[in-house]
DNA sequence: GCCGTTTTCGGCCCGACTGTTTTCAGTCG
């Protein structure tokens, strides 16, 4: 047995479609690896059951030669045909693949004439003046290589939800000041909500196309100009974000709309299932057989005119969002107004900016009507962790505001830190004082992964762990998450009746949403908790809120869906 | 490399912009 899991196989056959393309191998031959890759993603079941059961070729999309591929990788940890296939064309290939505007041909060429490995190497082929030599090449695809390579330098190209959202809408703003423009709208993964932002894509719909593109490459915000035609003009901005903006005709919005917010994955599926119907999808149209337009009324309109329900953005990941669609079965997804409470807020009892009243007052004019304070514990010395006699103090605190009765209620809280050992921070006689216990890892990340799964689902078996917080650890962007197995974690967290946090702070945004689905399916309760540490850090939750959409999750998952006195006999132990 | 109310062979989703071209390939979304 090898140790091979599913995200092992999903990033080789990812990996062999590129060096397929590199190669020049056909365009379909790599789409069907990709396919694949896309498959398993999708897929909840163990890998290893599909494997010993041999069901893995009744997939569609893997046929006799994907099987044994997968299966040789999976039972030996190596596959022959990629090693040889290495050989010839070598991993670090695929790094360069990440710099903008080079993609597999220009790779595959570069490499065959002059041997061209590494975003180094190539970078210093540019400086050379070489690239003009080749067939192909002239000087300002160099010169656009050269940029590329200082922009995947600088960034690696990938940005927080919440910065590339705060460039958008500066854009908007300046947009709306014109009086051309029709409609106008973020679109792409911005308007999916995804954790991470390659690029921020825009729409508006205008009878004066050229007016709004002169706008919008002049803006205050243009650090550079990377195209400007009709329809489409890329920008960077100051803080290195590239900002495509699209202007259409005010008839094509709705499909427009729907097309540019993607997620490709489920464009394709989509325009499949349209084709099967006899129908052509574009973003001008839905086009007949005889080539008239199928007129709808917004994007609602679109999705009705193909036989779907309305699927809200967020969802648009090809993963079951179509299917359910059809069946009328789409969940009825958490809004910002569903949230009663806010639970995880840092005062300045630990490494919080602010004091409990501070921070409970502000969450009353944001609307909530309970707040839980969760500062450090004890072992989180860096953090300013409590003491047992801070503890008490701050309840006293707590006990006082409330009885002042000024319109929200405050809960005893504590981000208790998980132990090495798996064990709580505190004693019996302190933990059994407070509403919410949050536990946390804060320590020791580099366990193995048996070793975290452990520790963590000791402290999930402990009758006065809450809520799990922050089950990963990651920092996007800047941190990956400790190895730990979340199948086991959610099973254990099903079977005790703990919740399990989504984390709104936009540089954690951890649980996955990828796994929200699956937990939903094991009665998992989720809560989505803003982590916050200054009045600012309240106003993540709507972070928190787009995840739980992107998961499929509905109020009755959500803990903080629930009133002041219902959390507080859910959460009441034995 | 996959698949079949169009098919066991011949298809496989669609279009804009750029640069290097005299009609198109490459990249991107």
């Amino acid at each position: 047995m090898s140790d091979v899991d599913k995200g092992d196989i999903i990033v080789l056959l990812n990996k062999i479609g590129k060096l397929l393309e590199i190669k020049g191998e056909s365009p379909f031959k790599s789409r069907a690896y990709f396919n694949a890759a896309a498959l398993l993603e999708t897929l909840s079941e163990d890998m290893g059951t599909l494997i010993e059961e041999d069901r893995l070729k009744d997939l569609k999309g893997i046929g006799n030669a994907l099987n044994k591929k997968i299966t040789e990788f999976y039972r030996t940890g190596r596959l022959e045909y990629y090693e040889s296939l290495k050989k010839e064309y070598p991993e670090s290939l695929l790094e360069i693949l990440n710099v903008p505007g080079v993609g597999p041909k220009k790779v595959g060429t570069l490499y065959k004439q002059f041997g061209i490995k590494t975003v180094g190497e190539l970078e210093y082929a540019c400086i050379e003046n070489r690239l003009t030599e080749l067939p192909g090449f002239g000087e300002k695809t160099q010169k656009k290589i050269l940029d590329g390579i200082k922009q995947y330098k600088k960034y690696q190209g990938r940005y927080l939800y919440s910065d590339a959202y705060g460039q958008a809408e500066m854009i908007i703003d300046h947009l709306n000041t014109l009086g051309c423009i029709d409609k106008l709208e973020i679109a792409g993964s911005l308007r999916r909500k995804k954790e991470t932002i390659g690029d921020a894509d825009i729409l508006a719909s205008s009878d004066k196309p050229n007016e709004v593109m002169d706008a919008f490459t002049t803006g205050k915000y243009v650090s550079d100009i990377i195209e400007k035609g009709d329809t489409k003009s890329s920008i960077y901005t100051g803080l290195g974000i590239q900002v495509d903006l699209r202007v259409i005709k005010p008839e094509e919005y709705p499909y427009a709309l729907q097309h540019f917010t993607g997620s490709k994955e489920h464009n394709v599926a989509l325009r499949h299932r349209v084709k099967r119907m006899g129908l052509k999808m574009n973003e001008y149209g839905l086009f007949k057989a005889d080539g008239t337009n199928v007129p709808v009324s917004g994007e609602a309109g679109l999705y009705r005119a193909i036989g779907l329900e309305y699927i809200p953005p967020e969802m648009r990941e090809d993963m079951g969002e179509i299917e359910a669609a059809a069946d009328n079965n789409l969940p009825k997804l958490v809004t910002d107004k569903d949230i009663r409470g806010i639970i995880h807020v840092h005062t300045n009892y630990s490494d919080g900016k602010c004091s409990v009243e501070e921070m409970a007052y502000r969450a009353r004019d944001l609307g909530y009507s309970y707040i839980c304070i969760t500062d450090h514990s004890q072992s989180a010395f860096y953090a300013g962790g409590l003491k047992p006699d801070e503890v008490l103090r701050q309840w006293e605190e707590i006990d006082k505001l409330n009885n002042k009765d000024f319109g929200i209620r405050i809960f005893k809280g504590i981000e208790s830190d998980i132990l090495p050992d798996g064990s709580l921070d505190y004693p019996e006689e302190i933990l059994k004082g407070f509403d919410i216990v949050i536990g946390s890892v804060h320590s020791n990340f580099g366990m193995t992964e048996k070793d975290m799964t452990a520790r963590v689902v000791k402290a999930i078996n402990n009758k006065y762990l809450t809520i799990l917080g922050h089950p990963t650890g990651r920092l996007l962007l800047s941190r990956e998450g400790y190895s730990i197995d979340m199948q086991e974690v959610m099973e254990q967290a099903a079977k005790n009746k703990k919740i399990i946090e989504i984390n709104a702070s936009p540089y954690r945004l951890d649980m996955d949403w990828r796994l929200l689905k699956k937990g939903k399916e094991m009665g998992i309760l989720f809560s989505i908790c803003p982590d916050a540490h200054n009045l600012e850090g309240l106003e993540d939750m709507k972070y928190g809120v787009g995840i739980a959409r992107k998961g499929w999750l509905e109020k009755d998952n959500l803990l903080n869906c629930m009133d002041a006195d219902s959390i507080l006999k859910k959460c009441k132990r034995e």
